[in-house]
DNA sequence: CGAATAATTGAAAAAGATCAACGTGAGTGG
DNA sequence: CCACTCACGTTGATCTTTTTCAATTATTCG
Protein backbone atom coordinates (compact mmCIF):
# COMPACT_ATOMS: atom_id res chain seq x y z
CA UNK A 1 0.00 0.00 0.00
CA UNK A 2 1.42 3.45 -1.19
CA UNK A 3 -0.04 6.06 1.89
CA UNK A 4 0.28 9.21 0.08
CA UNK A 5 2.50 12.04 0.57
CA UNK A 6 3.84 13.64 3.97
CA UNK A 7 1.77 16.83 4.82
CA UNK A 8 4.55 19.24 5.79
CA UNK A 9 1.88 22.29 5.79
CA UNK A 10 -0.84 21.55 8.44
CA UNK A 11 -4.88 22.46 7.71
CA UNK A 12 -4.89 22.81 11.40
CA UNK A 13 -6.16 26.49 13.07
CA UNK A 14 -4.88 26.58 16.30
CA UNK A 15 -4.91 30.13 17.47
CA UNK A 16 -5.58 30.80 20.66
CA UNK A 17 -9.37 29.80 22.08
CA UNK A 18 -8.19 31.00 25.69
CA UNK A 19 -11.16 31.45 28.06
CA UNK A 20 -13.18 28.79 26.31
CA UNK A 21 -10.60 26.31 25.35
CA UNK A 22 -11.45 23.71 27.90
CA UNK A 23 -8.60 23.54 29.38
CA UNK A 24 -8.97 25.22 32.13
CA UNK A 25 -8.53 23.21 35.77
CA UNK A 26 -11.15 24.27 38.69
CA UNK A 27 -8.26 26.77 39.59
CA UNK A 28 -10.07 29.34 36.73
CA UNK A 29 -13.23 29.18 38.69
CA UNK A 30 -14.22 31.78 41.60
CA UNK A 31 -13.79 29.89 44.66
CA UNK A 32 -17.52 30.73 45.64
CA UNK A 33 -19.54 28.96 43.13
CA UNK A 34 -16.97 26.10 43.61
CA UNK A 35 -17.79 26.12 46.99
CA UNK A 36 -21.57 26.23 46.69
CA UNK A 37 -21.80 23.43 43.89
CA UNK A 38 -19.32 21.59 46.57
CA UNK A 39 -22.26 21.50 49.07
CA UNK A 40 -24.90 20.30 46.37
CA UNK A 41 -22.91 17.74 44.97
CA UNK A 42 -21.83 14.00 44.92
CA UNK A 43 -18.70 12.52 44.76
CA UNK A 44 -18.80 9.57 42.32
CA UNK A 45 -16.00 7.16 41.29
CA UNK A 46 -16.43 4.63 38.29
CA UNK A 47 -14.19 2.37 36.85
CA UNK A 48 -12.81 2.36 33.37
CA UNK A 49 -15.22 1.48 30.59
CA UNK A 50 -18.34 2.08 32.62
CA UNK A 51 -21.46 4.16 31.49
CA UNK A 52 -22.51 7.95 33.39
CA UNK A 53 -25.31 8.29 30.86
CA UNK A 54 -26.87 6.88 28.06
CA UNK A 55 -28.57 8.59 24.75
CA UNK A 56 -32.08 9.06 25.63
CA UNK A 57 -32.23 8.77 29.23
CA UNK A 58 -33.61 11.62 31.45
CA UNK A 59 -30.92 13.94 31.81
CA UNK A 60 -31.40 14.63 35.48
CA UNK A 61 -27.94 15.31 36.59
CA UNK A 62 -25.01 17.47 35.04
CA UNK A 63 -21.31 16.00 35.61
CA UNK A 64 -18.01 17.76 36.55
CA UNK A 65 -15.12 15.63 35.49
CA UNK A 66 -12.18 16.10 38.26
CA UNK A 67 -10.04 13.10 36.89
CA UNK A 68 -9.47 10.33 34.64
CA UNK A 69 -10.80 10.74 30.96
CA UNK A 70 -13.57 9.35 28.96
CA UNK A 71 -15.86 9.43 25.40
CA UNK A 72 -19.02 11.18 24.58
CA UNK A 73 -20.71 9.12 22.03
CA UNK A 74 -24.00 9.03 19.34
CA UNK A 75 -25.53 5.92 18.41
CA UNK A 76 -26.64 6.82 14.92
CA UNK A 77 -30.08 5.02 13.46
CA UNK A 78 -27.67 2.38 10.76
CA UNK A 79 -25.61 0.93 13.81
CA UNK A 80 -22.29 3.29 13.78
CA UNK A 81 -21.16 4.52 16.88
CA UNK A 82 -19.70 8.24 16.33
CA UNK A 83 -17.11 9.24 18.94
CA UNK A 84 -18.77 13.39 19.47
CA UNK A 85 -15.77 14.20 21.78
CA UNK A 86 -13.12 12.77 24.35
CA UNK A 87 -13.42 15.11 27.45
CA UNK A 88 -10.45 15.46 30.32
CA UNK A 89 -10.57 16.86 34.04
CA UNK A 90 -12.28 20.31 34.17
CA UNK A 91 -15.36 20.00 31.66
CA UNK A 92 -18.54 19.43 32.31
CA UNK A 93 -21.06 16.69 30.62
CA UNK A 94 -24.59 17.07 30.56
CA UNK A 95 -25.20 21.03 30.17
CA UNK A 96 -26.07 21.05 26.60
CA UNK A 97 -29.14 18.69 27.37
CA UNK A 98 -33.11 19.54 27.65
CA UNK A 99 -35.23 16.50 29.04
CA UNK A 100 -32.97 13.51 27.69
CA UNK A 101 -29.18 13.13 26.67
CA UNK A 102 -28.81 13.62 23.40
CA UNK A 103 -25.59 11.63 23.79
CA UNK A 104 -23.92 8.77 25.95
CA UNK A 105 -20.86 9.48 28.18
CA UNK A 106 -18.46 6.15 28.61
CA UNK A 107 -15.26 6.21 31.12
CA UNK A 108 -12.20 5.33 29.14
CA UNK A 109 -10.13 5.06 32.52
CA UNK A 110 -11.49 5.18 35.94
CA UNK A 111 -12.62 8.51 36.38
CA UNK A 112 -13.84 10.43 39.48
CA UNK A 113 -16.61 12.77 39.11
CA UNK A 114 -18.98 15.07 41.04
CA UNK A 115 -22.49 15.02 40.05
CA UNK A 116 -25.10 18.03 40.82
CA UNK A 117 -29.01 17.50 40.28
CA UNK A 118 -29.76 19.26 37.25
CA UNK A 119 -33.00 21.19 39.19
CA UNK A 120 -30.58 22.44 42.26
CA UNK A 121 -28.31 23.91 39.70
CA UNK A 122 -31.00 25.88 37.73
CA UNK A 123 -32.67 27.17 41.24
CA UNK A 124 -28.81 27.65 42.76
CA UNK A 125 -28.45 30.29 39.82
CA UNK A 126 -31.09 32.26 40.61
CA UNK A 127 -28.88 33.53 43.53
CA UNK A 128 -25.48 32.91 42.19
CA UNK A 129 -25.65 34.45 38.39
CA UNK A 130 -21.76 33.34 38.47
CA UNK A 131 -23.14 30.03 37.86
CA UNK A 132 -24.39 31.24 34.17
CA UNK A 133 -20.97 32.10 33.55
CA UNK A 134 -19.48 29.13 34.48
CA UNK A 135 -22.12 27.06 32.35
CA UNK A 136 -21.57 29.77 29.01
CA UNK A 137 -18.08 28.85 29.78
CA UNK A 138 -18.24 25.43 29.60
CA UNK A 139 -20.99 25.43 26.54
CA UNK A 140 -18.18 27.53 24.56
CA UNK A 141 -15.39 24.69 25.47
CA UNK A 142 -17.82 22.08 24.16
CA UNK A 143 -18.81 24.47 20.91
CA UNK A 144 -14.13 24.82 20.24
CA UNK A 145 -14.07 21.13 20.75
CA UNK A 146 -16.41 20.69 17.76
CA UNK A 147 -15.28 23.19 16.01
CA UNK A 148 -11.87 21.40 16.01
CA UNK A 149 -13.39 18.10 15.45
CA UNK A 150 -15.13 19.07 11.94
CA UNK A 151 -11.62 20.73 10.95
CA UNK A 152 -9.62 17.30 11.98
CA UNK A 153 -12.67 15.58 10.12
CA UNK A 154 -12.38 18.08 6.60
CA UNK A 155 -8.62 16.73 6.67
CA UNK A 156 -7.67 15.50 3.16
CA UNK A 157 -6.37 12.31 4.24
CA UNK A 158 -6.35 9.80 7.24
CA UNK A 159 -3.08 10.93 7.91
CA UNK A 160 -3.60 14.34 8.09
CA UNK A 161 -6.27 13.59 10.26
CA UNK A 162 -4.44 11.05 12.51
CA UNK A 163 -1.67 13.63 13.14
CA UNK A 164 -4.24 16.25 13.61
CA UNK A 165 -5.33 13.95 16.34
CA UNK A 166 -1.96 13.08 17.96
CA UNK A 167 -0.75 16.81 18.20
CA UNK A 168 -4.23 17.98 19.96
CA UNK A 169 -3.73 14.79 22.24
CA UNK A 170 0.02 15.82 23.33
CA UNK A 171 -2.04 19.35 24.76
CA UNK A 172 -3.10 16.84 27.63
CA UNK A 173 -1.11 16.91 30.62
CA UNK A 174 -1.96 13.84 32.07
CA UNK A 175 -1.14 11.50 29.08
CA UNK A 176 1.88 13.07 27.55
CA UNK A 177 4.74 13.39 28.49
CA UNK A 178 7.00 16.41 27.24
CA UNK A 179 10.40 14.67 28.81
CA UNK A 180 9.96 11.50 27.22
CA UNK A 181 7.50 12.30 24.37
CA UNK A 182 5.55 9.68 25.17
CA UNK A 183 1.66 9.34 24.17
CA UNK A 184 -0.31 7.72 26.53
CA UNK A 185 -3.49 6.47 24.88
CA UNK A 186 -6.53 5.89 26.53
CA UNK A 187 -8.11 5.23 23.93
CA UNK A 188 -8.77 1.79 21.29
CA UNK A 189 -8.16 2.41 17.56
CA UNK A 190 -12.03 1.85 17.06
CA UNK A 191 -12.63 5.05 19.32
CA UNK A 192 -10.27 7.25 17.50
CA UNK A 193 -11.93 5.63 14.06
CA UNK A 194 -14.94 6.48 15.29
CA UNK A 195 -13.89 10.45 16.24
CA UNK A 196 -12.10 11.02 12.79
CA UNK A 197 -14.61 9.13 10.58
CA UNK A 198 -12.91 6.44 9.02
CA UNK A 199 -12.21 2.60 10.14
CA UNK A 200 -10.30 1.11 12.32
CA UNK A 201 -7.94 -0.52 9.87
CA UNK A 202 -7.15 2.55 8.00
CA UNK A 203 -6.11 4.12 12.05
CA UNK A 204 -4.02 0.65 12.23
CA UNK A 205 -2.06 0.99 9.16
CA UNK A 206 -1.88 5.02 9.62
CA UNK A 207 0.16 4.11 13.02
CA UNK A 208 2.17 1.74 10.36
CA UNK A 209 2.49 4.23 8.57
CA UNK A 210 3.90 6.84 10.82
CA UNK A 211 6.02 4.52 12.43
CA UNK A 212 7.67 3.57 9.24
CA UNK A 213 8.35 7.18 8.19
CA UNK A 214 9.76 7.83 11.84
CA UNK A 215 6.73 10.29 12.94
CA UNK A 216 5.93 8.36 15.89
CA UNK A 217 7.70 5.27 17.67
CA UNK A 218 5.45 2.75 18.95
CA UNK A 219 6.11 1.63 22.30
CA UNK A 220 3.65 -0.81 22.71
CA UNK A 221 -0.21 -0.71 21.75
CA UNK A 222 -1.28 2.17 23.54
CA UNK A 223 1.95 4.24 24.31
CA UNK A 224 3.62 5.64 21.53
CA UNK A 225 6.85 8.60 21.22
CA UNK A 226 6.43 11.36 18.79
CA UNK A 227 9.45 12.09 17.38
CA UNK A 228 10.74 15.82 16.63
CA UNK A 229 9.66 15.14 12.91
CA UNK A 230 5.90 15.07 13.73
CA UNK A 231 5.42 17.69 16.74
CA UNK A 232 7.27 20.05 13.81
CA UNK A 233 4.42 19.38 11.79
CA UNK A 234 2.82 22.98 12.96
CA UNK B 1 -18.16 6.18 -12.79
CA UNK B 2 -20.21 3.74 -10.41
CA UNK B 3 -21.63 5.58 -8.17
CA UNK B 4 -21.98 3.07 -4.84
CA UNK B 5 -25.56 1.84 -3.82
CA UNK B 6 -28.65 4.21 -2.55
CA UNK B 7 -28.47 4.27 1.39
CA UNK B 8 -31.72 2.45 2.16
CA UNK B 9 -31.42 3.31 6.12
CA UNK B 10 -29.60 6.55 7.20
CA UNK B 11 -27.44 7.53 10.35
CA UNK B 12 -28.97 10.83 10.66
CA UNK B 13 -30.09 10.51 14.25
CA UNK B 14 -33.14 13.14 14.01
CA UNK B 15 -34.25 13.27 17.73
CA UNK B 16 -36.11 16.22 18.97
CA UNK B 17 -33.60 18.57 20.12
CA UNK B 18 -36.43 21.18 20.59
CA UNK B 19 -35.64 23.97 22.98
CA UNK B 20 -32.19 24.42 21.08
CA UNK B 21 -32.10 23.12 17.98
CA UNK B 22 -32.21 26.62 16.36
CA UNK B 23 -35.28 27.41 14.30
CA UNK B 24 -36.84 29.25 16.81
CA UNK B 25 -37.82 32.67 15.61
CA UNK B 26 -38.25 36.27 17.69
CA UNK B 27 -41.38 35.18 19.33
CA UNK B 28 -39.76 32.49 21.51
CA UNK B 29 -38.12 35.48 23.25
CA UNK B 30 -39.81 37.11 26.44
CA UNK B 31 -40.87 39.96 25.08
CA UNK B 32 -39.03 42.15 27.39
CA UNK B 33 -35.69 40.60 26.56
CA UNK B 34 -36.36 41.42 23.05
CA UNK B 35 -38.00 44.85 23.44
CA UNK B 36 -34.35 45.66 26.02
CA UNK B 37 -31.92 44.28 22.85
CA UNK B 38 -34.19 46.60 20.38
CA UNK B 39 -33.10 49.47 22.39
CA UNK B 40 -29.33 48.67 22.35
CA UNK B 41 -29.76 47.58 18.61
CA UNK B 42 -28.60 49.24 15.20
CA UNK B 43 -30.67 47.32 12.13
CA UNK B 44 -28.36 46.57 9.54
CA UNK B 45 -28.39 45.51 6.14
CA UNK B 46 -25.81 43.74 3.84
CA UNK B 47 -26.29 42.48 0.03
CA UNK B 48 -25.20 38.98 -0.97
CA UNK B 49 -21.81 37.96 -0.54
CA UNK B 50 -20.45 40.28 2.00
CA UNK B 51 -18.42 39.84 5.22
CA UNK B 52 -19.91 40.34 8.25
CA UNK B 53 -16.88 39.95 10.05
CA UNK B 54 -13.72 38.35 9.36
CA UNK B 55 -12.11 35.87 11.36
CA UNK B 56 -9.12 37.20 13.95
CA UNK B 57 -10.91 40.46 14.03
CA UNK B 58 -11.52 42.15 17.53
CA UNK B 59 -15.21 40.66 18.25
CA UNK B 60 -16.68 44.08 19.62
CA UNK B 61 -20.29 43.23 18.37
CA UNK B 62 -22.45 40.33 18.23
CA UNK B 63 -25.55 39.96 15.50
CA UNK B 64 -28.77 39.02 15.30
CA UNK B 65 -29.87 37.07 12.02
CA UNK B 66 -33.45 38.99 11.00
CA UNK B 67 -33.62 37.68 7.46
CA UNK B 68 -31.81 36.26 4.48
CA UNK B 69 -28.89 33.18 5.20
CA UNK B 70 -25.58 33.45 6.05
CA UNK B 71 -22.12 31.47 6.05
CA UNK B 72 -19.57 30.92 9.11
CA UNK B 73 -16.18 29.83 7.70
CA UNK B 74 -13.12 29.18 8.72
CA UNK B 75 -9.82 29.58 6.76
CA UNK B 76 -7.32 26.70 7.77
CA UNK B 77 -3.39 27.16 7.39
CA UNK B 78 -3.26 25.27 4.34
CA UNK B 79 -5.43 27.52 2.46
CA UNK B 80 -8.72 25.48 2.34
CA UNK B 81 -12.37 27.54 3.72
CA UNK B 82 -14.23 25.04 5.85
CA UNK B 83 -17.57 25.94 6.29
CA UNK B 84 -18.62 25.42 9.46
CA UNK B 85 -22.10 26.33 9.14
CA UNK B 86 -25.01 27.87 7.46
CA UNK B 87 -27.14 30.65 9.45
CA UNK B 88 -30.99 31.13 9.41
CA UNK B 89 -32.88 33.74 10.62
CA UNK B 90 -33.35 33.74 14.51
CA UNK B 91 -29.55 32.84 14.97
CA UNK B 92 -27.30 34.89 16.71
CA UNK B 93 -23.49 35.13 15.62
CA UNK B 94 -20.44 36.31 17.75
CA UNK B 95 -21.69 34.55 20.81
CA UNK B 96 -19.42 32.41 21.17
CA UNK B 97 -16.10 34.85 20.63
CA UNK B 98 -13.84 35.91 23.20
CA UNK B 99 -11.13 39.01 22.34
CA UNK B 100 -11.62 38.20 18.57
CA UNK B 101 -13.96 36.62 16.30
CA UNK B 102 -12.58 32.54 15.86
CA UNK B 103 -14.39 32.62 12.59
CA UNK B 104 -15.81 34.23 9.34
CA UNK B 105 -19.33 35.30 8.94
CA UNK B 106 -20.50 35.78 5.20
CA UNK B 107 -23.63 36.52 3.53
CA UNK B 108 -25.20 34.29 0.82
CA UNK B 109 -27.91 36.48 -0.17
CA UNK B 110 -29.43 40.24 0.85
CA UNK B 111 -29.78 39.83 4.64
CA UNK B 112 -31.05 41.78 7.73
CA UNK B 113 -29.54 42.02 11.33
CA UNK B 114 -29.36 43.78 14.44
CA UNK B 115 -25.89 44.75 15.76
CA UNK B 116 -25.45 44.99 19.04
CA UNK B 117 -22.38 45.96 20.98
CA UNK B 118 -20.63 43.24 23.03
CA UNK B 119 -19.69 45.29 26.41
CA UNK B 120 -23.18 46.69 26.32
CA UNK B 121 -24.77 43.06 26.02
CA UNK B 122 -22.75 42.29 29.08
CA UNK B 123 -23.42 44.78 31.22
CA UNK B 124 -27.24 44.88 30.01
CA UNK B 125 -27.49 41.02 31.37
CA UNK B 126 -26.57 42.24 34.64
CA UNK B 127 -30.18 43.83 34.96
CA UNK B 128 -31.92 41.19 32.74
CA UNK B 129 -30.59 38.01 33.82
CA UNK B 130 -32.70 36.54 31.36
CA UNK B 131 -30.29 37.62 28.31
CA UNK B 132 -28.08 35.08 29.71
CA UNK B 133 -30.70 32.52 29.33
CA UNK B 134 -30.90 33.34 25.42
CA UNK B 135 -26.76 33.49 25.34
CA UNK B 136 -26.70 29.68 26.47
CA UNK B 137 -29.79 28.72 24.26
CA UNK B 138 -28.08 30.41 21.00
CA UNK B 139 -24.70 28.63 22.36
CA UNK B 140 -26.73 25.25 22.65
CA UNK B 141 -27.91 25.91 18.91
CA UNK B 142 -24.53 25.95 17.75
CA UNK B 143 -24.01 23.25 19.49
CA UNK B 144 -26.71 20.86 18.27
CA UNK B 145 -25.83 22.45 14.72
CA UNK B 146 -22.24 21.32 15.10
CA UNK B 147 -23.52 17.80 16.06
CA UNK B 148 -25.23 17.72 12.88
CA UNK B 149 -22.75 18.54 11.17
CA UNK B 150 -20.18 16.00 12.26
CA UNK B 151 -22.88 13.39 11.87
CA UNK B 152 -22.95 14.26 8.07
CA UNK B 153 -19.45 14.20 7.88
CA UNK B 154 -18.88 10.75 9.35
CA UNK B 155 -21.75 9.50 7.04
CA UNK B 156 -19.79 7.00 4.96
CA UNK B 157 -20.30 7.85 1.21
CA UNK B 158 -20.82 11.24 -0.13
CA UNK B 159 -24.16 10.04 -1.45
CA UNK B 160 -24.98 9.88 2.52
CA UNK B 161 -23.25 13.40 3.40
CA UNK B 162 -25.15 15.25 0.37
CA UNK B 163 -29.03 13.55 0.89
CA UNK B 164 -28.32 14.34 4.67
CA UNK B 165 -27.62 17.73 4.06
CA UNK B 166 -30.39 18.26 1.43
CA UNK B 167 -32.83 16.65 4.15
CA UNK B 168 -31.91 19.00 6.63
CA UNK B 169 -32.23 21.85 4.14
CA UNK B 170 -35.55 20.72 3.50
CA UNK B 171 -36.59 21.98 7.39
CA UNK B 172 -36.28 25.75 6.51
CA UNK B 173 -39.01 26.93 5.28
CA UNK B 174 -37.48 29.84 3.91
CA UNK B 175 -36.14 28.17 1.36
CA UNK B 176 -38.25 24.99 1.11
CA UNK B 177 -42.03 24.79 -0.54
CA UNK B 178 -43.60 21.64 0.57
CA UNK B 179 -46.24 22.15 -1.97
CA UNK B 180 -43.97 22.22 -4.70
CA UNK B 181 -40.71 20.17 -2.80
CA UNK B 182 -38.76 22.56 -4.63
CA UNK B 183 -35.62 23.57 -2.98
CA UNK B 184 -33.82 27.18 -3.07
CA UNK B 185 -29.95 26.25 -2.67
CA UNK B 186 -28.51 29.42 -1.54
CA UNK B 187 -25.24 28.32 -1.54
CA UNK B 188 -22.80 27.26 -4.75
CA UNK B 189 -21.28 23.64 -4.83
CA UNK B 190 -17.99 25.05 -3.67
CA UNK B 191 -19.79 25.90 -0.50
CA UNK B 192 -21.62 22.14 0.01
CA UNK B 193 -18.49 20.81 -0.56
CA UNK B 194 -16.54 22.90 2.30
CA UNK B 195 -19.51 21.96 4.38
CA UNK B 196 -19.39 18.21 4.07
CA UNK B 197 -15.44 17.50 3.55
CA UNK B 198 -15.05 16.87 -0.05
CA UNK B 199 -14.54 18.14 -3.27
CA UNK B 200 -16.83 20.54 -5.70
CA UNK B 201 -16.46 18.10 -8.29
CA UNK B 202 -17.79 14.91 -6.70
CA UNK B 203 -20.50 17.33 -5.20
CA UNK B 204 -21.67 18.05 -8.82
CA UNK B 205 -21.35 14.56 -9.35
CA UNK B 206 -23.33 13.12 -6.61
CA UNK B 207 -26.42 15.59 -7.64
CA UNK B 208 -25.81 13.87 -10.79
CA UNK B 209 -26.11 10.69 -9.65
CA UNK B 210 -29.32 11.52 -7.46
CA UNK B 211 -30.85 13.29 -10.54
CA UNK B 212 -30.37 9.86 -12.88
CA UNK B 213 -31.44 7.53 -9.69
CA UNK B 214 -34.36 9.69 -9.38
CA UNK B 215 -34.33 11.17 -5.66
CA UNK B 216 -34.01 14.95 -7.18
CA UNK B 217 -35.10 16.50 -10.37
CA UNK B 218 -32.78 19.46 -11.36
CA UNK B 219 -34.99 22.84 -12.26
CA UNK B 220 -31.70 25.10 -12.49
CA UNK B 221 -28.29 24.86 -10.91
CA UNK B 222 -30.04 26.49 -7.86
CA UNK B 223 -33.63 24.86 -7.44
CA UNK B 224 -34.00 21.20 -7.12
CA UNK B 225 -37.31 19.28 -6.74
CA UNK B 226 -37.14 16.37 -4.11
CA UNK B 227 -38.67 13.42 -5.32
CA UNK B 228 -41.11 11.57 -2.63
CA UNK B 229 -38.02 9.35 -3.51
CA UNK B 230 -35.57 10.77 -1.10
CA UNK B 231 -38.08 12.06 1.23
CA UNK B 232 -38.83 8.62 2.63
CA UNK B 233 -35.09 8.08 2.90
CA UNK B 234 -35.58 8.11 6.90
C1' DC C 1 -22.20 41.03 -25.73
C1' DG C 2 -18.28 39.40 -23.44
C1' DA C 3 -15.57 38.38 -19.49
C1' DA C 4 -15.51 36.17 -15.26
C1' DT C 5 -17.33 32.85 -12.32
C1' DA C 6 -19.72 28.54 -11.44
C1' DA C 7 -20.86 23.97 -12.78
C1' DT C 8 -20.23 19.79 -15.34
C1' DT C 9 -17.82 15.97 -17.28
C1' DG C 10 -13.90 12.74 -18.45
C1' DA C 11 -9.85 9.82 -17.60
C1' DA C 12 -6.31 8.39 -14.64
C1' DA C 13 -4.41 7.90 -10.19
C1' DA C 14 -4.70 7.74 -5.24
C1' DA C 15 -6.92 6.74 -1.06
C1' DG C 16 -9.93 4.22 1.73
C1' DA C 17 -13.28 0.38 2.62
C1' DT C 18 -14.14 -4.33 2.85
C1' DC C 19 -13.50 -8.97 3.97
C1' DA C 20 -10.60 -12.28 5.58
C1' DA C 21 -6.76 -14.15 8.04
C1' DC C 22 -3.53 -13.92 11.52
C1' DG C 23 -0.94 -11.89 15.83
C1' DT C 24 -0.84 -10.23 20.43
C1' DG C 25 -1.68 -9.49 25.02
C1' DA C 26 -4.50 -8.79 29.15
C1' DG C 27 -7.28 -11.19 32.17
C1' DT C 28 -9.39 -15.54 34.00
C1' DG C 29 -10.23 -19.93 35.77
C1' DG C 30 -8.29 -24.30 36.50
C1' DC D 1 1.34 -20.04 37.69
C1' DC D 2 0.09 -21.49 33.22
C1' DA D 3 -2.77 -22.22 29.48
C1' DC D 4 -6.78 -20.60 27.43
C1' DT D 5 -9.81 -17.25 25.70
C1' DC D 6 -11.45 -13.29 23.82
C1' DA D 7 -11.06 -8.70 22.58
C1' DC D 8 -8.03 -5.86 20.22
C1' DG D 9 -4.75 -4.95 16.75
C1' DT D 10 -2.29 -5.86 12.42
C1' DT D 11 -1.75 -7.12 7.72
C1' DG D 12 -2.99 -8.60 2.91
C1' DA D 13 -5.66 -8.60 -1.42
C1' DT D 14 -9.23 -6.73 -3.86
C1' DC D 15 -12.68 -3.51 -4.97
C1' DT D 16 -15.07 0.92 -4.51
C1' DT D 17 -14.97 5.67 -3.94
C1' DT D 18 -12.93 10.00 -4.23
C1' DT D 19 -9.45 13.12 -5.75
C1' DT D 20 -6.87 15.30 -9.19
C1' DC D 21 -6.13 17.69 -13.27
C1' DA D 22 -7.82 19.04 -17.49
C1' DA D 23 -11.25 20.42 -20.72
C1' DT D 24 -15.79 21.97 -21.69
C1' DT D 25 -20.29 24.04 -20.95
C1' DA D 26 -23.55 27.24 -18.24
C1' DT D 27 -24.63 31.21 -15.93
C1' DT D 28 -24.20 35.74 -14.10
C1' DC D 29 -23.01 40.40 -14.09
C1' DG D 30 -21.06 44.53 -15.76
Amino acid sequence: MTLHNVPHTFPHHRQSCSGASGTQTSGVLAPDILSVLDRICTTIRKPAKSVIFRQGEPADFIYFLQSGALRIDCQLEDGRNLVLDFLWPGRFLGIVENDVYAWSATTLVDVHLKRLRRSTVQSLAQDYPRIMDLLLQQKSASLMAAKNHIILMSCPTATHKLIGFLLDYSKRPEYYNPTTQVLTLVMSRKDIADYLGMTFETTSRVFKYLETHNYIKKINHRQIQLTPQILQVS
